[in-house]
DNA sequence: AGGGATTTTGGGAGCGGTTCCAAAACAGCT
DNA sequence: AGCTGTTTTGGAACCGCTCCCAAAATCCCT
């Protein structure tokens, strides 16, 4: 049986030292106009010398809900994540809002409990960067009874605030640069084909083929999982394909899938950029250091991360009406990682 | 004003349709064994049917103690808290406890505000990793109400269940590999000299150097602060310096800095390791990559945030009397970064 | 000064659980 | 059947705060 973690202070020991009712106590500290100027500076006062903080489950109870958000996404380990998570954080923070951190490992079981635990703890609102495919998340997303925001995907048919990164753009830009260097045979190791983030990336790599008259094979695209391991399969697949079929270039979906394919091939002795380009995506901080000069596509993760939370935040308190969408445009980031196709 | 995040099933609308009081319901809830067999099993069967939940709010102000824990830590953008936040959450998840992120951004005020927060939310625990000096960091400790669990950090007149990882040693094996390799000129770019963790690295460092009888002047250690930037400002130091007294192998405190250092001097044109060597600490993930191949210290991060969460739900549960304590073990990762010293 | 409108305040009923206590039901005995 | 002793159950108080409602206080006029 835990012990119960004591508390000293209640609103009533408050409202006695101040020589109130409760209820006015709880008119100051909601912020509730109808209190004599008078009466509350004095509890304020009183509030202040006892150093009394009101209990925010019980506010949480009365209310019908806790003041703090849940944030779902993949894996804090992934920087792309935490440099989110941080910007949301940030705003949470000066908001009076906690931040509950929901790491979904990709896994839908995992997800499903996190979407009930925001129910069970009543949270505030949800910042969603769900793997779910659209089916599914749509009932789920319905089921839900807080403001929620989405980040970096979007479902057609459900409206919430979001927070976009054109990934059409980002992918566009990395493949024309490739192209613009003389590649012709240019891979792409694509992220989940579920998310709408990772089918956006595909879809600007493949219109860029299109627009510069370069002919691509089915086997040009390969699906992965945004693991820094799928990277380094994908190495692997290289080093040992036929070598006047294989790319010249590769644009990765995500830094880390790009990270693992530099890391195989540099140990194999495989010159970058020399015998191949490439282009990763999210411009992760490391990635920019000297040893590894990374060609990417930049977002602002901080950013967007302190979008959200104002958007959330916004909601919440009902200070907006309509539907809020921001859309952040990528930036290439050209490094090293790149080069000029070398004649065959 | 906002709006109250509808619920829809309560304990008695369970009490109703099973024909039972609420005293009954929550018995079977609370795992109460006084309930008989087939009125549990009844019981069970209509929440499982009306897929009820109970609100761990009201639970929370009931049992005086929200089903939460809180992690304290520095920045969850360095993969070193990320990694740790990982293992406690895996953990905490299958307990089924949440997770408030509680990044202190090294700041005093901002880890003070926490520690308030944890006491408003009534969490049932806390972990922290703080940055507090060990004088402000007693009397804040001694008013938590709630179960602690110190990470690689410790005040010695505060008995509190702890993690820790032996960072003397550490520093010692980093600093004794510089040394087997011929050098005697040797920097030490440290942490904050407030925290246990980075005085104890330094301690292992200058015994290191003791034992092997080289001399040490003052300069030899600088204090840093963790991050990428001061490891950068130490490179720029480095490059200026007088190319005949300054360090030929450099030991920082952690990976992140032993970067900033590396990105500076290679893009400068150093050699490394053949003008200088360098170590570093914490084994990120991906500091292991072929491009970067640091030589460093490995910790065992994620099984540190596990370890953490193992220890403060039994201590949560009351299920140990005793202070717990777990020290593990550093592992010298000798990659490319570090060669012998040359002759001069 | 008196009367209506308005502001300020206190009382009390929740919010959705837990838990103590006493009553009810059920044993096992003689 | 009647009497203890143990389970099992329901009732009610409580956790600490919010918020509705009505009473009290204050204000502005005539």
């Amino acid at each position: 049986m835990p012990m119960r973690n004591q508390r000293d202070l209640t609103i009533y020991e408050i409202a006695k030292a101040a020589g109130v009712s409760r209820s006015t106590v709880s008119r100051v500290l909601t912020g509730h106009p109808n209190v004599k100027p008078a009466t509350r500076m004095m509890v304020e006062k009183v509030i202040e010398e006892l150093h009394y903080r009101p209990s925010s489950v019980a506010q949480g109870l009365a209310r019908g809900q806790l003041n703090m958000i849940g944030l779902l996404i993949g894996d804090i380990r992934n920087t792309f994540y935490a440099e989110i998570a941080r910007g949301v954080e940030d705003i949470a923070h000066e908001a009076g809002y906690m931040v509950v951190i929901c790491d979904t490992d990709y896994d839908i079981k995992r997800e499903q409990f996190y979407f009930h635990g925001v129910q069970q703890f009543a949270l505030s609102g949800l910042i969603v960067m769900s793997v779910l495919d659209q089916q599914e998340l749509i009932p789920v997303l319905q089921s839900i009874r807080c403001p929620i925001v989405m980040l970096n995907r979007y479902v057609r048919s459900f409206d919430t605030d979001v927070v976009l990164v054109d990934n059409v753009e980002g992918s566009y830009l990395a493949t024309r640069h490739l192209i613009e260097l003389g590649h012709h045979r240019i891979g792409h190791l694509a992220g989940s084909a579920l998310s709408t983030a990772s089918r956006d990336r595909t879809l600007g790599f493949q219109r860029a083929l299109e627009d510069y008259g370069i002919e691509r094979e089915d086997s040009d695209i390969q699906e992965g999982d945004l693991t820094i391991e799928r990277g380094r399969r994908y190495g692997q697949w290289w080093l040992e394909a036929d070598s006047r079929r294989r790319p010249t270039a590769i644009f990765a979906a995500n830094d880390l899938m790009a990270l693992g394919i530099i890391d195989v091939l540099a140990s194999h002795g495989v010159k970058i950029p020399d015998d191949v380009s490439i282009v990763g995506y999210d411009d992760l901080p490391l990635t920019g250091l000297a040893p590894i000069s990374l060609t990417t596509v930049r977002q602002p993760h901080y950013d967007m991360g302190v979008t959200a939370m104002t958007f959330l935040k916004q909601r919440i308190e009902q200070k907006v009406e309509n539907v809020q969408r921001k859309i952040f445009r990528p930036e290439l980031v050209v490094r090293k990682t790149t080069g000029p196709q070398r004649n065959e």
